[in-house]
Formats: structure tokens, C-alpha cells, sequence
DNA sequence: TTCAAAATTAATCAACTGATTAAAATTATT
DNA sequence: AATAATTTTAATCAGTTGATTAATTTTGAA
């Protein structure tokens, strides 16, 4: 079989792994996705990598090139995970856009108490390296602005039973209301006393509550 | 004048630098400042700080030994002077807690004005690094739990006005709703089709709502 | 002024790290 | 089986980086 790299180049792109890969590259990138996730870019050894994969440093070059081409191949397989289960629930054409919103809280929920570090991972990587344009890459933006969800918010403003504002509000208070106690949860921690099993109490309970909050804040 | 490193080392814990430091440990700390908060730690290079202070590398580590102590006192510093406004809001006598929240949200808004890259460098390295003993080095919790700020809501959750739960879901409401949005900021702008300076007016208009928002989520 | 302490610099070290190379082992093809 | 292609490894390179050293300059006290 071709190797990952060679595949690349011919196809003068970067494509999307799962299937076509052999079983070690699948090794390296499962590995990678750990220790990047963990660690960040700058701080993660291609060593620990390696390590963590079982197999020699050569090989991570041999499949991947650079350090670099691999921490590009995760940071999208890495978002594409992330927006599978997104761009599902907000295309569902049978549900209210109340009922996909407490579908959004719940799912960001259940991906964050898999991956609490996650969010921090992409927001850091995003503001120091200028992988934007990777964002770009993944339609992110056309997925969420063409998305039933988009649609139902805008008849909803124009039905009156929304305050007439951008999509984006809506987008913000959903993300930092899910996202940021797991961001934060070690100085939320730390100020609330409370301890792991604790904290995640806290978060289950909180977010019966969250969906409703997020409801008022769209009163006109 | 006896050297940072000397003198920590008499007093056998950090200390709190402002005063009695020379020009050049002054010049060094705003580098490193500047430096470890634009790229985080593992990303930062002593020779980046040093030519940033304009000084020679050696200096760094004869004032400051390693660029571990280093970083630990920018850490403190930063926290510190964070904090030292919150503290002043949250123990006015002469304010409601209602007016001391629209407060609280203001002085987020205008301290991640200036430094958006705070929050992401401070929740990165706290994630990261053990660095969570500093964290309860700067008395953080107490000042939270015993300010005047926390004995209003348990008043106000005594009266029956707020609904009977700890204080941390208030204060995880407040930070998430005003600290996140600048986090995400490139997230966000993408999402949202803005301009930086478009995105700056998305977040001072969404100021207005924030303290509203979360004034409902006490709601019993 | 004198001289010891403190501040500063240039040069360098030693360890780390990403990447490469050449050879060996494995697999696939004929 | 023969051999060409692919995968894997050990060894090593070259550049980076935190830190140190020894010498020089500056400062401050007597």
C-alpha cells in the first residue's frame, strides 16, 4: 500500500483518513490526537507520540511527513468528529428549533464529558497558529448558516416570537453556556470547592436549567 | 541592589514584584508578560523574552534562574492584577448585588478588551502544568467566598428572591457568558461572517443583554 | 579615588528534538 | 522462488533552546 504521504502528494491535498489506511497510521493518528489534545502543539514531542503508538519515530515521518502535516490531519479529524454529531441534530427537518437546541446543549454535553479538554485544544491552536484556514476547510461556516436550524431561528424573528438578532447571539450563549464550565472546570473547581464527582454533579444538574436559559435570552 | 533571584530565595517563597525591583527585572517581566500570554509556555522562547526586554539572555536567568520561575511569577502577576479589580467590586458595601453584577460584567468586558488572550493563556496553562497550586497561592477562593458579594446572594437566596443554589452557579454563568465570547473570538467571527471591528460591536451591544441574562438565571 | 559588589555581555555547553538516511525486515507481485 | 515494492528500524544529523561560565562594565559605598 501507498503511503499516507505519497497519497497526499498525488492528490495535491490533504484528504480525510478513516478508511484507506493501514493499521499503523491509524496507530500514529489515534496517538496523536491524545498527546495533541493533551499537551498543544508546541509542547507535544514527536517522540511521545511515537511512544504512545508503539512504533518507531521514523515511521511518523515516513506516513506523515512533518510534525506540522500531523497535527493538521488531527486538528481536522478532529473537527469533523466534533461536527458530525452537530450538523445532524441541527438538519433534523421533524423537530422545534426549541427541541434542537436542547438536542445541541445535551450533545455538546455528553462530547464534553468524553472531552473536557477539547474545546480548549481548538480555541488554543486557533488563536497561536494560524490554522484558520483550516476552519475554512471544513464548511463549517456554510454547514451551520444553511443549516433547518438557521432556518427556523429566522422565521421565528420574523413570526415576532424572536428579538430580531443575528444568528451569531444565539450561537454565542449556546457555546459559552455548554462549553466553558468544562473549559474552566479547574478554577471552577477550585472557587466552588467541589470535587470531581462533585463538579460533574454540578454540570449534569446545571444543565437541566441551561436549555431554558438559553430560550429566554431569544424573548423579543 | 540584591538580584530577584537572591532575594526570593531569603524569603524562601515568591513575592509579589512591583516595588523594589530594578529597571531592568521590570523590563523582563513585561516581556514575559507580553510573551508567554501571546504564545503560552511551551511556545515561548527565553530568547523571545529577552530581545522583546532588550537584554541580553543571560540576564533573564541571573535574575530569574530558570524560564519555570520565571513564568510562575508572570502567572501570580497576571492573576494578581486580575483580580485586584474583581476584589474591589465584589466588597462595595454600598452597591446591590444586582448593580454589582452589571459591574462584574462591565469590568470582564473592559479588562478582555485589552487582554483577549488572557483567559485562553491562563485556563491553557492551568489545564496543562500543575500550576494549580498558584492558583490557591493568590487566595482567589476566599476573597470569592467571603466578600460582600457572597453574603448578599445567601441573603437574597435566604429571602427567597434568588433560587436556593450555591454561588458557583452564578459565578459560572457570569464568566462563561462574558469570558467566553472572547475566547472564541476566532471561532466566532468566522461563524458569524465579521470583521474584527464588526465582532468588537457584536460583543458591546451583547454587553447590554448579558447582565439581564444572567440576573434571570437567579430566578427561583 | 578606590575597590568590592552588582549588573551586563559574549561565548559556549549540553540536552532535546524534528527530521533524515541507509540498511534490514516484511509483504506483495510475477 | 525470485524480486520488486513497501514497511520498519537503528543510528545519526543538524538546528534549537535553556542554562552556565568567565570576563567586562557599571554602580555604590568607604
Amino acid at each position: 500500500m501507498i503511503s499516507f504521504y505519497l497519497r497526499a502528494m498525488k492528490k495535491q491535498k490533504l484528504i480525510l483518513i478513516e478508511e484507506n489506511t493501514t493499521g499503523t497510521e491509524q496507530k500514529i493518528i489515534a496517538a496523536a490526537i491524545k498527546i495533541f489534545q493533551a499537551k498543544g502543539f508546541a509542547a507535544t514531542r514527536t517522540r511521545d507520540i511515537a511512544e504512545e503508538a508503539g512504533i518507531n519515530l521514523a515511521l511518523l515521518n515516513y506516513y506523515f511527513r512533518s510534525k506540522q502535516k500531523l497535527f493538521e490531519i488531527v486538528l481536522l479529524h478532529s473537527m469533523g468528529e466534533f461536527m458530525k454529531a452537530l450538523t445532524l441534530l441541527m438538519n433534523d427537518e421533524d423537530t422545534s428549533i426549541e427541541a434542537k437546541i436542547a438536542a445541541i446543549v445535551n450533545a455538546y454535553h455528553e462530547m464534553l464529558k468524553e472531552k473536557p479538554s477539547f474545546p480548549l485544544f481548538i480555541l488554543n491552536e486557533l488563536g497561536h497558529g494560524n490554522h484558520t484556514v483550516l476552519l475554512k476547510a471544513t464548511g463549517l461556516k456554510k454547514i451551520y448558516q444553511k443549516s433547518v436550524f438557521a432556518l427556523q431561528y429566522q422565521a421565528e424573528v420574523d413570526r415576532g416570537r424572536f428579538a430580531p438578532r443575528p444568528l451569531i447571539w444565539l450561537v454565542t450563549n449556546i457555546m459559552s453556556l455548554t462549553i466553558f464550565p468544562f473549559m474552566a472546570s479547574p478554577l471552577l473547581q477550585m472557587l466552588g470547592d467541589l470535587e470531581n464527582k462533585q463538579y460533574q454533579l454540578f454540570l449534569s444538574q446545571r444543565k437541566e436549567s441551561v436549555t431554558q436559559w438559553i430560550l429566554h435570552t431569544l424573548k423579543p
